[in-house]
DNA sequence: CATCCGTGGAA
DNA sequence: TTTCCAAGGAT
């Protein structure tokens, strides 16, 4: 391998960047600091395709921070439709009443300010004091972290969390100029994006190849296996099954609707027998106990409300 | 610090 | 069909 210095690499991932990346809406140049922060809240964990049109309407609807402010916490959840994680939205409408209330409508400039906004957390205050601003920050997603581990470390995946040694890491390799250092943040994520991926990476395509650590090591297998995100049967799956019957409610939902145990229809039901929407919708498995479990969670977080008339989105 | 929190496309 | 995992945050 042939040692690269920092400078150069800035150059040849910048210079990638210029010709490779995506035209995403979010970097436009008519963006706004609320559309950035806007993006990033939505692209937490979830892929740039599905957030696409989610995000035109949100900013058709919402163009500023006081028009979600002004809308009710279930349109927000309503509009938020399957992207995922809903109490993002949530957060999202909360942070908007934070802006308003105390930052005059303002998305904040610096990363101190906007950590105090609720769904906002280290990376995202620098993604957006960095996006939106052009402040130079640290920003760490999984994208970099990645392309740092394999690039600098020779390592297949960074640890499972994010580590002090990794951020120092990142700073000292961020550019002195603020605008370039801009340009290298949304570069190295681009390029973990779409060359240097966690499956199936394009080694092929990449701007810094001869200088990767990990390619030089002969591409090593991970130290760990990744543990796989359980699905069926938690009450991650019953609440989005909740939520989805919910969001497309036009009237409160009888709670027993919601927590009668499914009946397999195949049996045939006895006359007046309650059939779950959620067996309807999902083939739910889950118990009464799991199904009371999981609505109790979803009133707890405020993802839903509940009155004598039934459960609905909050308002 | 480990775990929980949604969703669906691709391998 | 199952498995993996995608611009994280809160607790």
């Amino acid at each position: 391998m042939i040692p690269v210095p920092t400078a150069q690499l800035h150059r040849r991932i910048i210079g990638w960047f210029d010709v490779q990346a995506r035209d995403l809406p979010w970097r436009g140049p008519g963006r706004t600091p609320w559309a950035v922060m806007v993006s990033e809240f939505m692209l937490q964990q979830t892929p740039v395709v599905r957030v696409l049109p989610v995000y035109a309407d949100w900013l058709d609807r919402w163009p500023a921070p006081a028009d979600l402010a002004a809308a009710p916490a279930g349109d927000a959840l309503r509009h938020w439709g399957r992207l995922g994680y809903p109490r993002r939205a949530l957060r999202l409408h909360a942070a908007a009443g934070a802006i308003v209330e105390h930052h005059g409508g303002r998305v904040p400039r610096t990363a101190a300010e906007l950590l105090t906004l609720p769904g906002v957390g280290t990376y995202t205050a620098a993604a957006v004091a960095a996006f939106a601003y052009g402040k130079r920050e640290t920003v760490v997603d999984t994208n970099i972290r990645r392309v740092h581990a394999r690039l600098l470390g020779g390592d297949a995946l960074p640890a499972p969390t994010l580590t002090a040694a990794e951020m120092r890491r990142a700073a000292d390799l961020l550019p002195d100029d603020d605008g370039e250092s801009v340009k290298w943040n949304v570069a190295v994520m681009e390029l973990g994006a779409l060359i240097c991926t966690a499956r199936a990476p394009k080694c092929s395509q990449c701007p810094v190849l001869d200088a990767c650590a990990w390619v030089a090591a002969g591409r090593p297998e991970p130290h760990y296996v990744p543990r796989g995100q359980a699905w069926a049967g938690t009450d991650r799956q019953v609440r989005g099954a909740m939520m989805g019957v919910l969001r497309d409610a036009v009237a409160p939902v009888i709670r027993e609707v919601l927590v009668a145990e499914p009946v397999d229809l195949a049996l045939g039901s006895p006359p007046g027998t309650v059939v779950s929407p959620l067996m309807k919708l999902h083939r739910l498995n889950a118990s009464r106990e799991q199904l009371e479990r999981s609505l109790d969670g979803l009133v707890a977080d405020g993802l839903a409300s509940e009155t004598p008339a039934g459960i609905s989105l909050p308002s």
